[in-house]
DNA sequence: CTCACTTTGTGCATACGTTCACAACTACCT
DNA sequence: AGGTAGTTGTGAACGTATGCACAAAGTGAG
């Protein structure tokens, strides 16, 4: 389910506070769910509440963290280090939730050698060229790749990765990649975020004017 | 639908090859659907096709930004300008889409005042306070915001927004935004789609394991 | 121990999105 | 004109996700 990084991150935050027993209706609450739709994506995973109760907001973050497979790390490459590669890299959202920036591609011969401090806790990367992306990638074993190029770029960087063994991409590119089925592709496009709005918007402006 | 602005990219990329009439099946195949399903999302718009011919690519493509809203210019309102924020302003493929960024926007001082090239044709915005947010989104008359903000500061920005007529908002902050019903709240989060793609990683791995 | 109250887990009905299949329509060739 | 090939638009079947409602199970007070 596509829902239960949002339950992650809202466990993550209750733990910290220090809250221990959590119902469906709170959770469901503070992740924008309605809570019989929550109780069956947690039933999904198996019985970890107890009726009368809650759950145990711990047991269940951890249980979740295991169906997400965020008990690993997941080494990641990013290919692309514009303005959106470096929002990326610094994102210190990855660090503490399995994930590790461990390589950073471009094409540009400027940025070539650059250095990038990537997550919160300083770790330091140096940009390296795109002629070498099958090397890094075999290196570093990663699985996971980021597409943050040019539209252009994009198709020809996601078949180097996919030809090393990269099986789960997220294309940040303006485009339709085209892979063999067993790669997972998951595209987010920022236009098309904000078509979305403005579709709504404007309708909201139809219907005012027919009232109007 | 959400997979309106799909068709529309493709589109426009086709017309410009100077295509003049395409058939679902191809524009199917290139936006990554069946042609069924685009049949079936056209047909919502109306019949704009000829049967045994297949659709006009030019009359298809103003048809459908006239339903996404893309024949007006929609101003747009960013705040919070990171790596994320300075990602989103130099974005050109908000410019010839019906979008134009009018306003940056941030708390940290050292960042106010700085100047930003907004979109491919260089224009130049100016970062401003966020203290003056009301007055900037009453001059512009902005009805889109976009969040690029830390996570502590967005739910505070969103309801400041909001206040000034802000009906749709994009938020890229990891956190789940609470708004009245009327307001469109469209939320991108890099880490939950990370997430998702190791989920699959995952289970992927878990499969192979039970053959080997 | 019993009773009143709380909360989970789930069977069932409903709504939604997708796929299939085909009638309706066009173009073109003979 | 008639026939063949090609393509759209859509009704019907299917599968999946959502919402409802309640039995099952736990808690705590008297």
């Amino acid at each position: 389910m596509a829902r239960l990084p949002i339950y992650h991150r809202v466990l993550s935050q209750i733990t910290e506070r220090g809250i221990v027993t959590v119902s469906s209706e709170e959770l469901a609450a503070a992740s924008g769910v309605s809570s019989a739709k929550l109780r069956k994506d947690l039933s999904f995973l198996g019985s970890y509440g107890t009726r009368g109760v809650g759950y145990d907001a711990a047991y269940l973050l951890y249980q979740i963290q295991r169906e997400l497979g965020l008990t690993q790390d997941w080494p990641v490459v990013i290919v692309g280090v514009g303005n959106l590669g470096h929002a990326l890299a610094n994102y210190g959202g990855f660090a503490n939730r399995g994930f590790r920036v461990v390589g950073l591609i471009d094409a540009d011969p400027e940025l070539i050698g650059e250095t990038v401090t990537v997550g919160r806790d300083g770790e330091i990367l140096k940009i390296q060229s795109l002629n070498d992306l099958e090397k890094i990638v075999n290196e570093v074993d990663a699985l996971i790749g980021v597409i943050a190029t040019p539209a252009a770029a994009a198709q020809d960087v996601c078949d180097r990765l996919v030809d090393c063994g990269v099986t789960s991409i997220l294309n940040f590119a303006p485009v339709v990649l085209t892979t063999t089925l067993d790669v997972h592709v998951r595209k987010v496009d920022l236009a098309t975020e904000l078509q979305i709005l403005a579709f709504h918007e404007q309708r909201r402006g139809d219907a005012h004017e027919v009232i109007v």
